[in-house]
Formats: C-alpha cells, structure tokens, sequence
DNA sequence: CTGAAAGCGCTTACAG
DNA sequence: CTGAAAGCGCTTACAG
C-alpha cells in the first residue's frame, strides 16, 4: 500500500509547523488567509487525507456506528438498514454491521466486538433466542449509547424503536371480524420475541372485545424457530386437517401468509370467500400475490432513521457527558386493505 | 461514555511497566510465565480491551473493510453482503456498509470516504450509472486492495468474482429452444451493466447457433432505470400487443420474470402452454409462485464468501507490500428446471 | 526476563 | 498570527 501524505509532509513542504497547518485545515480564526490558502491548496495537490487512527485516538470517536440484526436477508430488515445508513451517511457516520443469526452467542460475541471496535453507538434488534440481558445492561452501564428497535426488550432501559404491534394485531383482527369472520385463527412466531407477543395479545383483545371465544387451539406457533414461507404451508395444512371450521386468520409475517395462501390455492380453498387472511409487513410481494393480501404496513425504512437519528442524539449527548432520558418512539401503522379479505 | 482502562492502568496496578504488560498480553517469548499470568488475570478483572484506535495507528491496519452495493433491498445483494459479512467475521474483520443507489456520483464519494476511513480493502459492485472508471483506478494507483463482484467493469484491472452470464443465458436460451420454443424474445437490464450485456449476448448466440432469426424487436429493454415487478408486468403487456406469436421469454431477474408472469396470468396466456418463461437469479420466490419459475441459479452468497477471500488474500500480500495478479473468479451456475417451461 | 524510549499522526493548550 | 510541546494509547527495537 503506498504512504500516505501526513500533515507533517504538508509542513515541511511549505516551511511551516504542523501546527499551522493543522489549523488551517481546520479552518482555526486565528491563522491568516495567507496561510490557509496555501496548506490548503499544497493539502489537496497531495491529495492529502486525514489519517483517522490518529484523529480517532484524539477525539475519542470513530465517526461509527454498529449495527446487530437478526438476519440481514429480509425485506424488513433490509428496509431498516437502508434507512439507517442513509440517515447516518447525512450526518457523516459510517455504518458497521453484523448479523446475529437469531444467535444469543453470537449477539453476545458481536456486541463484545463493536465495543471493542469502539464504535461510537450501537442499534440492536434482538435475536430470538435472546433471553438474558445482561449483555445489553453491560453495554448501558458503559454509558455506550444503545438504540433497540422491532425486537426489543421492554425492560432493558435504553431508547426503543417500535411499532405498537398489539394494537396493529387489534386492528388485523377487527378488520377480520368487520368484514364477517366468526372463527379466526392466528398463526404466531417462535414464542420468545416481544412482538410476537404483542400480536398474540392484540390478537386476542379484539376477539374478546367483539365477544368473540378465545380458542387457544386457533394459535399456530412456529416450530422451526424462523418464519417462513414453509412455515405457513405446514400451519395452513394442520388447519385445514383439525379446523376447517375457520374463516379468517391473522398472521404474523407476509411470508408466512404468503406460504398459506399458496397452500390454500393449491387445496381449492377460496380466498377470501372460504378463508380470509391478514398478514403483517406489507412486504412488496403482498401486492403482487393473487389475491393481494391485506396486510399491516410496518414502516422499516422509517424505523431505521429514526434509530439513528435517536442514537445521533444520544451520541452527541454522550460526548458532553450528558444523560439522555431513554426514549421510546413509536411509529405509526396502518392497515392495507387488499383482496385477501372481503 | 465511561473511560476506558488501559495499559497503563494495568501497569501502575502490578507495579510494572506498561511494556511487560503488553507483551504479557501478546504473548511474547521473552516475559515469564508469572508475570503473563498476573497481567492476563488483572486484564480481566479490569475488562481491558485494547484501544483500536492506537492499535490501528501503531499498525496501520484497521481489521475493517468498505463494500459499496448498488441496492441492499435485494434479494441477491442482500445475499451476497451475508456471504461476505459471515467470511469476514471469520479472518476477524468487520464490514462498512455503503448504499450507491445506482447512483455514479454517490458511489464515488462513498468510496472516497472508505478511503478517508483508511479501511483495508474494498469491495464492490457497480452502479448502473458508472460508466468511468477513474475513481476505480485511483484506488488501485494507491494500491488500496479492490475487488469488483457481478456488476464489474472488464477493463478495470483489479479481481473479480462473476458468473459466466452469458454461458448462462446461453443455456437458458437453449432451454427455451429445447423444450420447442420458435420464437423467443428477450426483457433485458439497462444498457450499461456489463451483465446485462453479457446475458444478451449469450442469448442472441443460443438463437444464431440454433439457427433461429434474432429479431431485434423483441429485445425489451428496461427503461426505467430498476429492474422492477412493474417492469416485467409493462413489457408483457406491450409484447402481447406487439408481437403475440412469440412462445418463450428469457427475463433478466426473476422479480421481472414474476412481474410478467403476473400480467400473463391476469390475460389469461398460459404458461408454459402458450409462453415458457426463463428467469434469471434463482429468487427464493421463483419456486413459490404459480407456476413454479425455471431459472439461473446465481450463487450470491457463495459470491460473497469468494468475494471476502480474494480481498484477504489481497490485504495479506499488501502488508508484505507484495503484489497480486488479478484474478478472475467465475463461480458456476445452474438451470433450475421448474414448470414455466415445459 | 524487564523497562525506558521513540514513534504512529494527529489536536490543542499555552507561550510568544 | 505562529510554533514548540504534550499527549491520545498503543507497539517494538534496543539496552541492560
């Protein structure tokens, strides 16, 4: 690799100190328009680059950030860090990310790796098989600045990125009810996530709002650990074996709907006419399907910016030696109505 | 940010100098065994982690590489970056992630600040809208380790990882004459993208070594810049009006491919009855939708892991300020015969 | 086996 | 307006 150009070499070209030229650069009052004209000229003729090892171990920062995320190819979580480089790229942050396989080990390992890089913030969203904590509460007792979103911990204190998914799971359901549907069943995620959770809770409030039975055997949990289009086939044909009764189900993720939907044409089972279905993402392929499916819009590339953009402002706290109060922003979600419910 | 424990902090606590210290902790030769075991065990008890920032200084290395991707909401990409994220976890360096958007510009800045960011290698695949290559080959003047993956640019002299696209669309072609197709048009990329180049090629070479007429017209290019659902769904209608004696279609990427799948079904065209359809990419969704998709498989993630090693390859030979002849990395693909195709 | 010292390339308080 | 000097936290050649 070739030497790059230092301040020094700068100086001594010019017969200056490095100090002069360090300031000039930096556009310091107290140097004359002389001076700078000229380092700055000489700097860019070299093609001078600051080298950021020395201003990283002067100022403490790296201008970096890092990013665990449970998977990396899905449409949702893509959509999160395309949100999140682009609104760190506007503010000059370079963007490290790490993929945590839904692995509480490995999370635990890339999280050792980022403080050890020393990034300066990390946005997290947990894996499923995360549990434990602790290594979240080490992270904040650091006073490293942490921003969790979608797959979060509600009682790790440090900002959070949602959505209401109990309420978007409400008004899932209640479009299911309004639109006519008496029994309705609910395929769900692997049972650890908060969200999950959440959906099974709103899920189950609007049935008994609408006086409706809660039948725990209309919940379809995910056995396989990862939400996929296989996923639904296999819950769609347990269904159809033990309840053929239902006409309705709200789903967990677009994916998985998608996977029944596709089972469910293949058995001649009409849409919406013998069963509708409401998923939940509004990944682009709901659209697209036939019948589109309903869905609830959750808006990944918002969550991403407003992930860094919460963790750009605790950084900048940080580096005053200030304490921001955790914040939890919850952004808005909407119900798309498509052809997959009547 | 709570200050972080260093070497000398170590030292002054056992009362030695903080260059027993780290060779303790590095394990040189000459520092006894006592003295090891005293210095690792106060090291964990004070969590001490060395401090990147003066470690990259002194060594001039920064264990982090940039890659620079056209779009990351992509099934391909999104692949690929897993491939090279997983292989780089492994050698112990972690990825910068950049976002192009397709865009010349961008992707020339971004680069610019992989270099500010003195990462040790980088990786790349082209935005539709590079056409010079200059900012390409002044990464290689500083001999910065580059390697270009699937959107290259041949005359760039740096390693690349690619598939053979036109032996594949060759063999996707010659499916299309095997299976009794007469007359086969073709959805290609935008113009630029040495790929899309490439599969045309290898498609108007199936039709001249198979002795059929290539007529230009029924060559659809994609004018709007994204290879998009939408795409696939304009250039079936238009080929419909224009041309409905043709009976196969070879389609650049499987989301097209899907997209005028969509609107045949929607007309009523049968497929492959009346139109056998060939994608390009091997989308998971290709299997899924109905009928199930015939198509390339283009390895992304095996992409990414090649992608990774050569980089590393790469960077070892800099540090020894040795240097590597280019290598071209051609990775297999595969017809995948599915029911679009008869 | 141990340690003092130089140096990586910056930034900035301080003196002039 | 300019510059000498200290220091960020490491690594390593050198001396003992």
């Amino acid at each position: 690799m070739k030497e790059a150009v230092t301040l020094k070499q700068i100086a001594e070209k010019l017969g200056i100190s490095v100090t002069a030229v360090s300031k000039a650069l930096k556009d310091y009052p107290d140097i004359s328009k002389k001076t700078k004209k000229l380092v700055r000229k000489t700097a860019k003729e070299l093609n001078y680059k600051p080298n950021t090892f020395a201003v990283n171990l002067r100022t403490k920062e790296s201008k970096t950030i890092g990013l665990i995320i449970p998977v990396i190819v899905h449409h949702f979580f893509s959509n999160v860090i395309k949100g999140i480089i682009a609104q760190a790229e506007k503010k000059g942050y370079l963007v490290i990310i790490l993929q945590s396989n839904e692995s509480y080990e490995l999370e635990k390992k890339q999280l050792d790796l980022l403080m050890s890089q020393r990034v300066d913030g990390i946005i997290i969203s947990l894996a499923n098989g995360t549990s434990n904590f602790s290594h979240l509460n080490d992270i904040i007792a650091q006073e490293k600045p942490l921003v969790m979103f979608d797959k979060i911990a509600k009682v790790v204190k440090c900002s959070k990125v949602i959505i209401d998914d109990r309420k978007a799971a409400y008004m899932a359901t209640q479009h299911l009810i309004d639109t006519g549907c008496k029994r309705i069943a609910h395929f769900r995620g692997s049972l650890l996530p908060q969200n999950s959770i959440d959906r099974f809770l709103g899920y189950k409030k609007a049935l008994e709002d609408n006086n409706m039975v809660f039948d725990p055997a209309l919940v379809y949990l995910c056995e396989c650990g990862d939400m996929s289009f296989e996923e639904g086939q296999n819950n769609a044909k347990k269904l159809l074996n033990d309840h053929n009764d239902v006409d309705g189900i709200f789903i967990n993720t677009d994916l998985v709907a998608i996977g029944a939907m596709t089972e469910f044409n293949k058995q001649g089972i009409k849409i919406p006419d013998d069963i509708s279905i409401v998923g939940f993402s509004n990944w682009f392929m709901a659209s697209v399907i036939s019948p589109s499916l309903t869905t609830i819009d959750q808006p990944g590339y918002q969550m991403g910016k407003a992930a860094f953009k919460q963790l750009f402002k605790e950084i900048k706290a940080a580096k005053k030696n200030k304490t921001v109060e955790p914040e939890v922003i919850t952004l808005d979600t909407a119900l798309v109505k498509r052809d997959s419910t009547k």
